[in-house]
DNA sequence: GATGAATGAGCTTTCATTCAT
DNA sequence: AATGAATGAAAGCTCATTCAT
């Protein structure tokens, strides 16, 4: 209880600074601060400042993956689904208002993850490269889903429009995160966003 | 002229290593010893590694703007123009086969961006952001004009535009070279990105 | 008394541990745990880690002249008592069957003997030191006799046969564990290990 | 020239320290300012703490090996090179007059030695064991030869012959360091050692 | 009495940077 | 101009010890 209450308040306070200062200039310390606890125990509740990042990466692809089925079960055309399903991403997206993609982040920090020895560093490492993988498989199924049904333009392998359109919205809400910190003037709103990214979809989509 | 040689080899060996490890993870030993001069060295020609990483993406960056200005000076149709520039970006993310995004490399760094006092420096970080803004600047007013003359679809703005094509490219890109990296089992060649950003682009296109 | 019953759990704990992997690398947490208790509890019985291992050693050193003194009372003649006191010395490393020397230990933590201010720990150092001394003491008194007497050549100092005989006890022993550890193979057992120091005694004696 | 100085002021350093407070308290920060050194040499000359460790004890070795091979060549006679070689010891530990027997060290540092895992520091390891063991086996062959040639008593086994010179030599210099450190009383002196190492080998001479 | 969550001093280790040569 | 030995600040991490419960 305690204890999950204290580790649930580093993985905020990890997720908070990872997001502003990126992985590698997070210093346990600050971490700790900001969770309010000493940076012992950061280090009694994870095995190490990599354990923790792992920590927030699946956070978020559960949160991801559990909002997505969500959204799949109310839905039955593939097109339908996958304005859904971009919805909820952008929804999490704003609502975190953090800037934290988890896929920036496990790039910045693969050279680390050459050194996991640790068994339970390891076991995390796969949950999330599978649970990565899942999303890039439901996504592409879905939209292949929808070519057969000749709901969807066939002319791109789903891989590429799937690319395509998550790597838009991903974008997209980096620009707006950069123009909130005051580091870019990009000239668009969320609303902007969230059209900009249906219109996308309904791009591929066959009338 | 011979610290000239020196500076260059630095950089590129710079370069190389920022691209496959990252900027935090690359030391100067690192640098000093692929550019084949000593670590002392490093620190004549640049202030600090900073320097180096500020120098790595303004050489990229200028190299970007000017590639596009060719590029533009052999066009006048805005809709080939698009084509035109970001079929020069692709060839140049090709071309340079290496993980480099300077886009990315800036957001990793910019925790440290904050630290520059050193007027030098502030100077380069300006230059940068300002290409940066020029390129985008490019890519709007481009788009606005496409817009404008009735050639490219009006319903968003310029810049949601360019940043839907600008982030699939690097998507698809960062794809291939994760895939390249045997990290990843993406599904898709240099071939399909070429062909799904030409798509991407006509989507946009009025015919 | 259950305090009693507490406190001989954890010095029987920290015995085991420290035997095995030395008074530094022990760690309360792990003594705790052996003993079965929490670790706060070690820190309610003991005043710190030190003083489990003055304890520890205490406790041996108690032992050790128990059993001498017992052994002693039941000879008369030097040459006899001195195998006597071997003999038990030996038995009691046996059945320890453990790599417990406190000579050893004693040795690794004068370091931190250096610390003690704690005039608890002050006096229980006093009372080792004094019971090592009375170790000795005993043994060269008894060689002193049996050279008095004519029966233990003379042209050694008492002090060089007991650090004789002693030293050769504990090295033999010392191999023992080591090949029980599978850590080196020295080739002969704790019968030959016996009858070692036996004649090495029966060497010193004048027949 | 400068580096293999510094690297062995800095072995020095630790080999001192070592000896007065022991491996595990010895920090890297002592170890430098006792070499004059800053605590980051200490680590471009070493991998870490135990590869000192691992390198004082392989100096010792060597030396001891060296000197060993060195008087038996000019001894024909077993009994001869017994006596040659361990004068040659008690010589040795008398010159480095310092409390550093490998033996006891390694023992300290053997739940170290399991997180070995450094390809370097694994193959110092072997050397060192590979070493010890060679001086064990010298001392046996010789020890043999002596009993083949009925020079030697042959009721104990060469190894136990051994262990008991090798033993009293090791217990009997470690008491006049004690004593040397004020932390004894032994009550003999450097003089009475050699008499009795010498007093000891006869005892197993056959005259 | 007993617990174990929480602490923080102190350690090893890394590496950008300096400077004597 | 060029070197690389040397530095030391700053980071991650361990664990004896404390204290609210």
């Amino acid at each position: 209880m305690a204890e999950q209450d204290k580790k649930t308040r580093i993985l905020n306070a990890a997720m908070k600074i990872f997001a502003c200062k990126g992985y590698q200039y997070t210093t346990i310390a600050e971490i700790a601060k900001e969770a309010g606890v000493s940076k012992g125990l950061v280090h009694v509740c994870f095995e190490n400042k990599l354990d923790i990042l792992l920590d927030v990466i699946l956070f978020f692809i559960d949160t991801v993956n559990d909002l997505i089925n969500q959204k799949l079960a109310r839905c039955t055309n593939p097109v339908e689904k996958l304005h859904a399903v971009f919805a909820a991403l952008m929804e999490l997206m704003s609502q975190s208002s953090r800037n934290l993609y988890w896929g920036h982040i496990l790039k910045e920090v693969l050279p680390d993850t050459e050194k996991i020895k640790d068994e339970n560093l390891k076991k995390k490492y796969a949950l999330i490269i599978g649970g990565a993988r899942q999303l890039q498989l439901t996504l592409d199924e879905l939209i292949a889903d929808g070519q057969r049904q000749g709901l969807i333009e066939s002319s791109l392998k789903p891989q590429i429009i799937r690319q395509i359109i998550g790597g838009s919205s991903q974008m997209l809400y980096q620009g707006l995160i950069l123009e909130s910190h005051g580091r870019r003037v990009m000239g668009y709103t969320e609303e902007d966003v969230r059209d900009g990214i249906v219109t996308l979809i309904d791009k591929f989509v066959i009338k």
